[in-house]
DNA sequence: ACGTGTGAAGTCGTTCACAGCG
DNA sequence: CGCTGTGAACGACTTCACACGT
C-alpha cells in the first residue's frame, strides 16, 4: 500500500523557544514518552500520572514531570495528564505533526526490511524513494516504489523534497554515498552502515550500528556475572 | 558461511574492578572508539593521540583520556596510544574478547536481514539459532541455520548456550515471545519491534526503534530551520 | 617539546520537597 | 486529598590545567 500523497514543504506552526535549548537527554525521553502513551492508549488508559507514566519507564515522577515541564504545561493537577493531549504536544515538539520526506539508500537485505517497515507513516515519515547503485536492481519494485540508480540521487532529492536519508549500503561504500547524500542538500542522515561517517556539522547523522547494541549487552552480562 | 564452531561457556579473564561502577556514557563511548579504531586501522594508522581521536569523533582530547584513563594506563606519554594494544584492551573491557553465542527470534524481512548481516562475528557475537512461529517458514535455510519453531525456544537456549537474544518480531507478538525469552533464561535481549518491552529488572533490554531515529533527526531539522 | 594521567573546578542533569491548583 | 509545576540541593559528567613521563 502507498503512501498517501506527497506533502508540500512550507510554514509550520512554530516551537516553543524552550525546546532550542533543550537537555538532548529530555528530547530522547520524548520519543520514549510518546511511544508508552501510544501502547497505553491502545489498552485505553485515559488518564495517567506522571508516577505511572515513570514507572512504566524506570523513570521517577519527578523527572517525567521535570520533562514535560520544559517544554510547557500539559498536566492537570489532581488529575494526571491526558493522553491525547500530550501526545499531540510530543508530536509538535518533535516535529512530527508536520510530514517527512525520507529517502532510502541500498535495497539489499536491509534497506527492503527498511523499506517494508510499518510505523514509519505513523510518525509521519514517508518513505519517497529507493536507490541503490547495483543496476541488476534497476527498476525492481520494493514496497511500490522502482528502484532508482544512486547516479540519480541530485534529482531524487529534488523531486521528492526529502529532507532525511536512511543509509543502508555496504560498509565500504557508506562514506561515499553519504558524502553523495550531503551534496545533495540533505541535512539529516540515518546510518545502518557499521563505519562513523564523516559529516559537515550542520548535517545531523545518526549511526545505529547493530554490533554495538550487543557489545553494550554483553558487557551488561559480563558485569553481572561476577 | 557458517560461523566457527559452539565455543565452550567457562571462566574468562576478570575485568579491572573500576569498570563494574563505570559511569554509562564511558562504556558507550569504548564502542565509538573500537569502531574509529577499526577504521583508522585499516588506513595503516599506527600511533593516534587523544586529539585525534577526539577530533575524529567530535569529542575534546581531555574526554578521551579521562574515559580510558578510568579503566587502566592505555597511552604512552609523549607519544599516543597504538591502536592495536588500545583495541585489544577496549575488546576486554567490553567483555568481547570472548564469543558469545546469540539466537535470532522473528525471520522476516528485518530477521533475515539480520541473519545475513556481517560484523557480528568480528565482535565476537555468534548467530547460533532462528526462530520463528509462522510453521510455513520452518525448516527453511538462513545463514546456514534451519529455521526452528517458537515452540522450541527451551530446548534450543540449552543447546546453543545462547546469551543473547534479537527480537526481530510484529510489534504485536514482542511483549509475548520477551517472556518466552527471559522464561528461558536469557537475560541481554535486542528488541527491534516497536514496542516498549517489560523484563524483570535483572534482564538488560535494548530497544532499537526505527521510528525513534527518525524522530530525533527531524527535531534537529526543525530546530535547525528557524 | 609532545602527550598522557589526574585532581580541581565547573557545568549539566537529576532528585527532592513543597507550594499551589483542581 | 492527589498530582502537577518548580526552585533548591544534590550528584554526575565534562572541562580545565598542570605535573610527569618519554
Amino acid at each position: 500500500m502507498p503512501d498517501s500523497p506527497p506533502p508540500p514543504s512550507g510554514p509550520y506552526a512554530p516551537l516553543p523557544n524552550s525546546a532550542s535549548h533543550a537537555p538532548p537527554p529530555y528530547v530522547r525521553r520524548l520519543s520514549l514518552y510518546l511511544r508508552m502513551l501510544e501502547q497505553l492508549t491502545d489498552k485505553g488508559v485515559s488518564t495517567i500520572s506522571s508516577k505511572q507514566l515513570g514507572d512504566h519507564l524506570g523513570l521517577t515522577d519527578g523527572q517525567v514531570r521535570k520533562d514535560f515541564a520544559h517544554f510547557g504545561q500539559f498536566g492537570h493537577p489532581g488529575v494526571g495528564y491526558r493522553p491525547p493531549e500530550l501526545m499531540r504536544q510530543i508530536r509538535h515538539i518533535l516535529g512530527i505533526d508536520r510530514p517527512w520526506n525520507v529517502i532510502l539508500i541500498g535495497a539489499g537485505n536491509l534497506g527492503r526490511a527498511l523499506a517494508s517497515h510499518k510505523g514509519f507513516a505513523g510518525r509521519n515519515m514517508h518513505l519517497r524513494a529507493v536507490l541503490d547503485s547495483d543496476a541488476s536492481r534497476l527498476d525492481e519494485e520494493i514496497s511500490g516504489l522502482k528502484i532508482e540508480s544512486i547516479d540519480r540521487l541530485q534529482d531524487v532529492v529534488a523531486q521528492t523534497q526529502a529532507q532525511l536519508a536512511i543509509i543502508a549500503v555496504p560498509a565500504i561504500a557508506a562514506q561515499g554515498v553519504c558524502d553523495a547524500v550531503v551534496r545533495s542538500g540533505i541535512k539529516a542522515i540515518l546510518n545502518f552502515a557499521p563505519r562513523l561517517l564523516t559529516v559537515p556539522c550542520e548535517v545531523s547523522v545518526s549511526n545505529v550500528d547493530l554490533a554495538q547494541y550487543l557489545e553494550q549487552l554483553a558487557f551488561q552480562l559480563h558485569l553481572g556475572e561476577k
